[in-house]
DNA sequence: TATTAAATTGACCACCCGGTCATTATTGAA
DNA sequence: TTCAATAATGACCGGGTGGTCAATTTAATA
């Protein structure tokens, strides 16, 4: 099968990565209908006709592009799994947070792209993306959380679907106001320690 | 002082009515760039000339709708915490979070509103808006844990900043989905005391 | 080098946007 | 009933959008 986006792969990799990158500008700081082709084409420094050419509507740009932020942020989950195998609970969630900051840091324009595909109400195939990424998310916690229960970390009775959903919205948040307190220039207020000592706490043990 | 929206003021309340119902369905079922004045004034049955006699801009007749989304949620909390003073901190947040789905219920357009203005990343004035609300909802359920921590249900030595973070995101989120599965008529898969029981036990003792 | 095939270009299209303002319709006082 | 003040209207404006395509440049073949 020749995929759609053939033309774009066939392209010297230099100006792949200049699309890309003009791309991931444009779609980091516009959200989905706002991001504008043109501004993506001026940046790129190729015509609009190329654009077009090699991605037939900006909706099959914009997944080549979440596409690969999604990518992305996988990579970096996986390794920190893989890399905490065996290690208790509160180590392997420390690591996990400590993870997304890194990733946060050394991608924010993904960073960006991430939040907004989770949080927006308005990106294209929004739905399907997002029960994707809610199988993702059960996969990867689920996991984390099932290893705890495993070694008497956590209550054996948890509802597992619960406890990721309740450790998924924590995370992404925590995540998500670290990011814009990073791109605002705040992230020394952020006590970074404190968080995630207090993060721990909150999940393993709650408020009382 | 004249206020800048005096001539909207003084309209008959039913024209007002019709105008407003007009916006809160734009401004929910699109976010603030993609809203379109035209299908507004479609809606409203009144002239573009007229809505912008009221409203000297878009941007101002959004401050008037979210201001109108928010002061429904302000008041729907302000009246579940009133109502349950004194009462245990599990009991008082199952009513909080049954208020919560009431609202939704009750006003799932103005919820849409309310989820748009705390997730998306575009409203005007969204940095202002955003940390009216942190404060907004650090002094609501800051209040409510230290009445928990004052009754010895919630750790004394609790960071009340940190606490309020993790409980809002939870809270949010859960409410979001809710609000979700409700508009795409998967409600009834929500087993919601579940949940609320669920929700209880993970803010007080954790996942272990 | 001559010829053909493929890649690149940007002017152009129809459409929609927020906002304006001269014109028209409505109102209330004399 | 007249007339001035006010309210309502919608055609119109400049500008931006995603997308197209005839014309041109570049590359490959012979």
């Amino acid at each position: 099968m020749i995929s759609s986006m053939n033309k774009f792969e066939q392209l010297p990799s230099e100006k792949q990565a200049r699309i890309v990158d003009a791309s991931v500008a444009e779609f980091s700081n516009r959200d989905y209908e706002t991001a504008s082709m043109n501004t993506v084409v001026e940046r790129a420094g190729i015509a609009k006709g190329s654009l077009f050419n090699y991605f037939k509507s900006k909706s099959l740009l914009y997944d080549h592009i979440y596409k690969l932020a999604l990518g992305e942020v996988k990579s970096y989950l996986r390794k920190v799994r893989d890399e905490t195998v065996g290690l208790p609970f509160e180590v392997r969630l420390t690591k996990i947070v400590n993870s997304g900051v890194k990733f946060i840091t050394e991608h924010p324009r993904l960073a960006k792209i991430y939040f907004r595909l989770i949080y927006s109400a308005d990106s294209p195939n929004r739905q399907k993306i997002v029960s994707e990424l809610q199988i993702l998310s059960n996969d990867y916690l689920g996991k984390i959380i099932q290893d705890g229960m495993d070694r008497n970390e956590l209550d054996p009775k948890l509802d597992k679907g619960q406890a990721v959903f309740f450790m998924d919205s924590v995370l992404n948040q925590f995540l998500k106001n670290y990011h814009e307190a990073q791109s605002n220039g705040f992230a020394d207020k952020f006590n970074r320690d404190e968080w995630v000592k207090g993060l721990i706490t909150f999940f393993t043990k709650g408020l009382s």
